[in-house]
DNA sequence: CGCCGGATTGAAGGTACTCAATCCGTGTGG
DNA sequence: CCACACGGATTGAGTACCTTCAATCCGGCG
């Protein structure tokens, strides 16, 4: 219960259940004993391995709706897993416009963008009472120089979040909205079922304009989007809490002609 | 003239001229004496250092246009750094549907997308005759654990497909057509530049199609969109073959309302 | 010269956007 | 406790942009 993040990746093992509440987020808490320890680090780590990934991490402070986990432009110093609660990513354009790139949940690493220029190159906000675990990428580099094991799993978090970006791309550049709303719900699905919650049910953590955002639609498109799958009996939807009724109906939607 | 990509590295230093013809591709030929080396390490390696990157290299043969580098799905074995010439990559939906999610030109790396599952996510696909240095991703793990800036370097490169990936959701997400092939144009300038070639004047090494796929446009939209700035006097277009007049005004044109 | 693929251009149609009204759930204050 | 206000969500009508379909053009090659 009073646990820690370690290092993610995504796609993720079963995890039990993992969302129990923190009772007390000040304590410095241990990646040797975190309950997330097979969503972070699905890595054959020894005990004494681990140990050193503990003396290098620490649990932060809670974020609220709306907190800024760290904002574009600033300095970058580390790597966040998330422990508890959610986030979402977006890049802002010179012209107002902002482009909201992804959204995190439990278990997953924040910040990668920021490794190149040592600038963050989005900025990332809380979608809910949210806590992380800081990860200072020097001292994860270092270490990670005497864990092969580790490195791998590193490079293996960066080259994922490529694949997803790619993924994303695919859907902006050729999908039709409804197809996208589609694509989003069984990715939510594929989630949290990982995560050992319903892959049916769940309570969408963001906005209509935020998914629209994400799925490059407006608020509106993704509303209709939301009541058509409804009215089709593939979905039941009530503002934020979702059902997913029909599975396969929402995969076979994918990819058909209008 | 006989020289070998090491590890590239974008927004990229200027490189004096580097698109000079290879006389003898099979040749083994080394890091430490590559013309490319400006474009591939910035990095501070001692000669020593570089000596063992050589050590892990090879330059493969040469690609005609259409080739593929690798396949979607095949084992991940190396990455690759462009020597010469230049590649699209791009990701494939079952129903057929294909999305092209880069172009890469000389000095860049390629093929980081295959680390997470150790199997290739995209095809990569030669526009044009090319020649690219094998760096096998083992060894080049193995090395950058010894060589901090090397792994740093690694890090960074990720890191920046990672941001790179992040703006191309905002162009498909957020942008309207002419917009879109706008800041295109103005990428690939400044991909030239950095190369010590024309940031003005330039030939295509891709068709309208493959355009239109990058930017989630068809391709007449591509067309109809070269042909409106041509008609605006803020480019000259000649199929293939393109000349930016008025580079403020391509700027300029990003973020206007309609 | 004539074919072929890629590029351009035109006209018609469809999808998603814009603008606007209404609904609904939550939280606040009387 | 209820009325009201507020923000987010839904729904409708009209429009803009991009796509689709189709014809034509152009350059390279056999």
């Amino acid at each position: 219960m009073t646990n820690k993040g370690g290092i993610s990746a995504s796609p993720l093992p079963k995890a039990g259940n993992v969302q129990q509440p923190v009772s007390n987020s000040r304590l410095k808490i241990a990646c040797s004993n975190c309950n997330l320890r097979e969503l972070c680090l699905p890595v054959n780590l020894s005990m004494g391995e681990i140990r050193q990934l503990d003396a290098i991490s620490h649990l932060k402070r809670s974020y609220v709706r709306g907190d800024y986990l760290y904002r574009s432009g600033g300095k970058f110093q580390s790597l966040y897993a998330i422990y508890r609660g959610s986030f979402k990513t977006q890049v802002l354009h010179e012209d107002g416009r902002e482009q909201v790139t992804g959204f995190q949940m439990i278990g997953e690493i924040i910040g990668l963008d920021a490794i190149c220029t040592e600038h963050h190159a989005c900025d990332a906000v809380a979608l809910e009472n949210s806590e992380v675990c800081e990860l200072p990428f020097n001292k994860l580099e270092a270490l990670s120089r005497e864990l092969p094991s580790l490195q791998r799993h590193l490079h293996k978090i960066m080259s994922r979040e490529i694949v997803r970006d790619q993924g994303i791309m695919l859907l902006l550049g050729s999908m039709r909205a409804e197809e996208r709303l589609a694509v989003f719900l069984l990715s939510l699905s594929q989630r949290f079922a990982a995560r050992g919650l319903s892959p049916t049910q769940f309570q969408l953590r963001m906005s209509r304009q935020e998914i629209g955002s994400y799925l490059g639609l407006k608020l509106e498109t993704v509303s209709r989007a939301f009541s058509h799958f409804q009215n089709s009996g593939l979905i039941s939807v009530h503002t934020r809490s979702v059902e997913l009724i029909d599975l396969p109906g929402l995969r076979a939607f994918i990819g058909k002609q209008h």
